[in-house]
DNA sequence: ACCATGACGTTTC
DNA sequence: CGAAACGCCATGG
């Protein structure tokens, strides 16, 4: 569990862009870290999504997946159909954990937020 | 301090 | 084109 005021800083960086991500729009977790400044630290990013469940604030992680538009990190929310039941909710097209029209959705937090 | 793991990404075979 | 290996970096044991 980390404590750690400074790494919960980054944390909270990537809390805070994946709850920028607007509703119908998805991003990778490459994308955020390369953002944060942390490119080569993708893997944490997934970390943190990770220690989201446990963050106050929801975090729309089901908006974040993989530089495929996989959704790897499905199982991570309980039931498996959960992940892909909220992203249809928002309109995203889902099919065998595979964001459709990934790349037209795709939300770039260095490019739109910039 | 060392080894193992992971919601990733890129390169190589 | 698909699968495997390697690289990166933080967290846990």
């Amino acid at each position: 569990m980390p404590e750690t005021n400074k790494n919960d800083n980054f944390f909270t960086r990537v809390y805070e862009v994946c709850r920028l991500i607007p509703e119908g729009r998805v991003t990778s977790y490459g994308a955020i870290a390369k953002h944060l400044g942390a490119a080569r630290s993708a893997r944490m990013v997934g970390w943190a999504m990770n220690n989201s469940h446990k963050q106050e604030i929801f975090v729309p992680a089901h908006r974040v997946v993989n530089r495929n538009g996989l959704l790897t990190g499905k199982h991570h929310f309980g039931e498996t159909t959960l992940m892909e039941q909220l992203l249809n909710s928002e309109g995203i097209e889902v099919e065998n954990n595979q964001i459709q029209n990934f790349k037209e959705i795709f939300w770039d937090p260095g490019v739109e937020l910039l």
